[in-house]
DNA sequence: GGTAGCACCAAAAGC
DNA sequence: TGGTGCTACC
């Protein structure tokens, strides 16, 4: 069994990490750059206090963002304490907040088996909300609206709060919108994302001795990724803090990239005001790129203000210069990417060391099908989620009503999936109905006469109501699998699918299998399985977790924002452009240091080598934009970049204009080698100065003597005797 | 009540 | 360009 002992867990320790393990006592924030070995600080300060201070598992909170990062910890630390590793609270923000509101819902009125509503669930609300109020949907959009109440809930404002910092018309409505939200929220038992938070905080600021009992359980409270926290959250951190004190947060303002979503980087520039007599450490030393890359990315994110002065270094050597590359269009972007992974694979890399980086998932089209002209295989992260699925959804969404029949977001949703004639009409007069008798929208169902439905529509909902009912015994037998496979049959969903007799349908019959998996892993591991504890689980759950079955050559493809945490011995980050990097919206909303900071996290991703392309003109959105480079482009320091400009098809010019667009690549080079002579089709003679792998060669030109780096596969070129 | 076709619009994404 | 949400029809 492993037991871990000081001397062997401090050894692996440089001086700065070893304070931040060792400084137990007290506010911490450790100011860790990108590839510091924070996870490591982390996970050694836990098994201290465990193995050296004696500190009971269970008194140590550690919360990340993830289920994926929890989960890493957690692994980590049962490596190195063995089995005690589980009784620590290691969790997410969200299912910390999850227990503790569990515990305390009823002080707030809400029954603590809650259902949880995803984001599509929270829009779907809003939506019925401002149709209740009768308000204009084209002047107030269902998304905006609910924007507007979460960003409220993040700053821990009630409806009531709001109500009063009300300053337009259209605040007033969204305060409108905002109780009534909440109001149905409270029908339904359910809460959403934000409330998680702001709930939790109600209930330890409200009373005192919930709020006593959880200050005094943690003796000792860790948080990842302190620069990523929200107003609630890090009310939620001083408050569980207030007793103890030994509060520990570790992050990196320079990698703040999700202010959007609610993140305020003050609470990490200020946290030593905010929890006084705090120690801060930061964590410089990089094991993880060459200093071309550390240089690179200190130089850029040095422009910035708002941040804490931090300069990465690490003893991996200088490393080959980081590369900018300007090519034609996305096309020859693409093209260039896919040449130079075929000579990175060719030196020798995987293609799982290998990674493309985009600002917006609209850009992985065309590298996606180069890429498979190449036949390079990749993967991409990010799209939609196993758990929001439609079909996956309508099952999860069964499960909530026979776990919780209150819920009228989950019964709207499932009333007619699959078809069984209850429509818009027959919905709303039962809503109608049970709003008129102050009865749930369920126990509407039982009575579809007084509520004034035709006979056929009595008919239907009957038929649903007894569906729900005899489920619902079958749910006090069965367990959580057996339960959804019989929801799955006896509601003829995979009937339906199969019907359809669609690729698509054939999918999702495969995916509602791959739900019924999960359910019996779920089943195997859990120590008490219900289906509430199901439910409270997977709606905490996003894709990541799920899918990390990673193929081991597959190059990767993804946003910044997803590469956050990650790294690549080889990183391209294409469409390095004004417009696109930094984002458009961005330059109009003076978040250009938030996108600096994207840019830093993009770039201290990368290893070993780094390139950055743009292209002088991209077809965007089914317009032509011509971008500049980007300024970040020029804020890179000029001693370990290099610059090249890639002129592959810029014969298109000259040439033949009919045919210019449907390049295809030449299947049959010249056999060159370095000293040969060739001639180009627009630029005339010249001599072989280079040739790389990747089909790559450079060529001097006679007429100017100037050096172009040429694409085998695309350029005019001939050898001459 | 269901669906085909057509406007419309357009970062980033955790729980 | 491609996905989505609503209107007009069957």
């Amino acid at each position: 069994m492993p037991v871990a002992s000081p001397e062997t867990y401090l050894a692996n320790l440089n001086p700065a990490q070893r304070e931040a393990v060792l400084h137990t006592e007290g506010p911490l924030l450790v100011i860790a750059g990108a590839g510091s070995g924070k996870t490591r600080v982390l996970t050694h300060r836990v098994a201290h206090l465990i193995s050296a201070l004696g500190v009971k598992p269970n008194e140590i909170l550690a919360i990340t963002f993830t289920n994926k990062a929890a989960g890493e910890m957690r692994e980590r630390l049962t490596s190195m304490l063995g089995p005690v590793a589980r009784a620590i609270w290691i969790l997410t923000f969200h299912s910390a907040c999850g227990r503790i509101l569990r515990a305390e819902a009823e002080r707030l009125g809400y029954r603590s088996n809650f259902t949880i509503y995803d984001s599509a669930d929270q829009v779907r609300l809003v939506k019925q909300c401002l149709e209740e109020l009768d308000k204009d949907p084209k002047r107030f959009v269902p998304r905006g609206i609910h924007a507007q109440i979460s960003n409220a809930k993040n700053l821990l404002l009630t409806p009531a709060l709001y109500a009063e910092r009300v300053a337009s018309f259209y605040d007033q409505t969204v305060a409108e919108v905002y109780a009534l939200y909440q109001k149905r929220l409270h029908d339904s038992n359910a809460v959403d994302f934000d409330d998680m938070l702001m709930l939790t905080v109600e209930v330890l600021e409200r009373f005192p001795e919930a709020r006593a009992r959880w200050q005094k359980a943690f003796r000792y409270v860790l948080v990842d990724e302190y620069q990523d926290t929200n107003h609630a959250q890090y009310r939620f951190l001083q408050i569980l803090g207030e007793h103890h004190h030994n509060v520990c947060a570790v992050g990196d303002p320079d990698q703040s990239i999700y202010a959007f979503r609610g993140a305020d980087i003050r609470n990490i520039l200020e946290f030593e005001r905010d929890f006084p007599e705090t120690r801060t450490i930061a964590l410089e030393q990089n094991y993880r790129s060459t200093n071309a890359i550390l240089e690179s990315a200190n130089a850029v994110i040095a422009r910035n203000s708002e941040r804490k002065e931090k300069r990465l270094w690490s003893e991996l050597g200088d490393g080959d210069p980081v590369r900018v590359v300007e090519v034609e269009d996305e096309n020859a972007e693409a093209r260039y990417v896919a040449s130079q992974i075929a000579a990175l694979v060719e030196e020798g890399y995987s293609g799982s060391e290998i990674a493309i980086f985009y600002r917006m998932n609209a850009q992985s089209r065309q590298i996606e099908q180069t890429l498979r002209l190449s036949q390079i295989d990749y993967q991409v992260i990010g799209g939609p989620r196993f758990y929001e699925r439609a079909e996956v959804k309508d099952a999860i969404a069964y499960l909530q009503v026979l776990d919780n029949p209150t819920d009228a977001i989950s019964l709207l949703r499932i009333a007619n999936r699959p078809r069984r004639a209850i429509g818009d009409t027959t919905l709303s007069r039962l809503i109608a109905y049970a709003e008129a008798h102050g009865i749930s929208l369920h126990a509407a169902l039982g009575h579809p006469e007084e509520a004034g439905l035709a006979k056929p529509a009595v008919k239907a909902v009957t038929g649903l109501k007894n569906l729900l009912d005899s489920l619902r015994s079958a749910a006090q037998e069965l367990e959580v699998p057996e339960l959804i496979q019989e929801v799955l049959d006896r509601t003829g969903t995979v009937e339906a699918y199969e019907a359809e007799r669609t690729i698509e349908a054939r999918g999702r019959i495969e995916n509602l299998e791959a739900f019924v998996d999960g359910a019996r892993e779920y089943q195997q591991q859990a120590q008490e399985p219900t289906l509430g504890s199901y439910l409270q689980e997977i709606s905490l759950f996003s894709a990541q977790d799920e899918l990390d079955d990673v193929e081991v050559s597959n190059v990767t493809l993804m946003t910044i924002h997803n590469a956050k945490g990650l790294e690549f011995r080889a990183v391209f980050i294409v469409g390095v452009e004004e417009e696109i990097f930094p984002s458009s919206r961005s330059i109009e909303e003076q978040g250009i240091e938030e996108e600096r900071r994207l840019f830093y996290v993009g770039i201290t991703r990368a290893e070993e080598r780094l390139v950055l392309t743009h292209a002088s003109s991209r077809l965007l959105w089914g317009r032509t934009t011509h971008n500049l480079p980007s300024r970040f482009l020029d804020e890179l320091p000029s001693g370990q970049v290099e610059r090249e400009r890639l002129r592959a098809a810029s014969w298109r010019n000259y040439g033949t204009p009919a045919q210019t667009r449907d390049l295809q690549p030449k299947t049959d080079h010249p056999a060159l080698s370095t000293g040969d002579s060739v001639r180009h089709g627009t630029l005339g003679e010249g001599v072989v100065t280079r040739l790389e792998a990747g089909g790559l060669v450079t060529v001097r030109f006679a007429a100017d003597g100037s050096e172009r780096k040429l694409m085998l596969d695309y350029a005019p070129l001939e050898k001459i005797a």
